[in-house]
DNA sequence: AAGACGAAAGTGGTTGA
DNA sequence: TCAACAACTTTCGTCTT
């Protein structure tokens, strides 16, 4: 089987295959470019009715995107009434009424916010996986009563900004806040708030997982790429890294690899890409200098220039 | 004229008493 | 709960290309 190269959307390289979801996204923009690869041939024959009747046992996918995971059940209405005698009829309705008032609460709820979440996701473009891991976190929160006294927009932009830095689909808070209308300290507040409730441990993200999504938007090459990673990973060697915003680290790292490649682009427009100020990048930058000699490859592509 | 650089003051969040 | 603190931003003036 052969993959596409490129994808169809933004035209990056940065195509990831995640075997585990059978899914290829597109690290640049998130888009699924091949999902669900799985085999839809039946592994069995079946020879009549009967058999192929006992052979099958699967349903609907589960998933956690709907409110109920797809598994709902619901006390039938009129048709199935007909069948039933008197005293069974008044079970019945006892029972419908039951369950009706058991949904309302949590279900209401989660119907909502998952409406909500599934329209900030495909504004984001996130890959379906990163949605289901929302949806499963979201749910989670809500079982354990979190959500109360907080907006339910705050909360499904908390757990999609956790479920982005889990699946290494980096977004930053600033791309959320715009997509769902939620301040970015509240987004902020409500996921730290989130995960550490639900005991959900995240490691701080990595700066070159942002490499990518920058690269693209500067239409810078892929040498440039590769290289900006590779001096991300001697900036953390000397520890440059730690403390530091993960975007900052980016764009001066992008800035630099760029300079030398002979790919120059402004700080303003790296700034503007990545979230940050010129002011960071020209910080970060300097760092980087002292502590990497960069000054000979910036040189050197200067040579090649003239 | 535009971009790069740096200083200084301000902002929001974390930490430790 | 408050103050100290680091990272980052804003603003502005100067230097370089």
């Amino acid at each position: 089987m052969t993959y596409v190269k490129k994808c169809p959307e933004c035209g990056g390289i940065n195509l990831f295959w995640n075997k585990e979801k059978g899914e290829v996204i597109c690290k640049d923009c998130g888009l699924v470019v091949e999902e669900k690869m799985v085999d839809f041939d039946q592994e069995w024959r079946e020879f009549d009715s009967d058999a192929a009747a006992r052979k099958r046992r699967t349903g609907a996918p589960m998933t956690y995107t709907q409110f109920d995971q797809g598994l709902g059940t619901d006390v039938g209405r009129k048709s199935d009434l007909y069948s039933l005698g008197g005293k069974n009829k008044n079970k019945f309705f006892r029972l419908r009424k039951w369950q009706q008032r058991i949904s309302t609460a949590i279900e209401r709820n989660l119907k909502l916010a998952l409406a909500e979440l599934k329209r900030v996701s495909s504004y984001l473009k996130l890959p379906s996986s990163v949605e289901e891991e929302a949806s499963r976190v979201y749910t989670l929160a809500v079982q354990k009563g979190l959500v109360r006294g907080r907006s339910m927009e705050s909360v499904v932009a908390g757990a999609l900004y956790a479920a982005c830095r889990r699946h290494d689909v980096p977004r930053t808070l600033d791309e959320l806040s715009e997509a769902s209308s939620i301040e970015k300290k509240e987004i902020g507040r409500t996921y730290r708030f989130i995960t550490r409730e639900l005991g959900i441990t995240i490691l701080p993200s990595n700066p070159s997982d942002y490499i990518a999504r920058f690269a693209s938007a500067l239409k810078l090459s892929a040498e440039t790429q590769s290289k900006s990673v590779e001096i991300i990973e001697q900036a953390q060697s000397v520890e440059l890294t730690s403390g530091r915003g993960p975007t900052g680290i980016a764009a001066a790292a992008l800035y630099v690899a760029a300079l030398i490649n002979g790919e120059k682009r402004t700080q303003r427009e790296v700034a503007d890409v990545a979230g940050v100020t010129e002011v960071t990048i020209r910080n970060r930058y300097k760092e980087l200098l002292e502590e990497l000699n960069l000054e000979k490859e910036i040189k050197k592509s200067k040579k090649k220039k003239l």
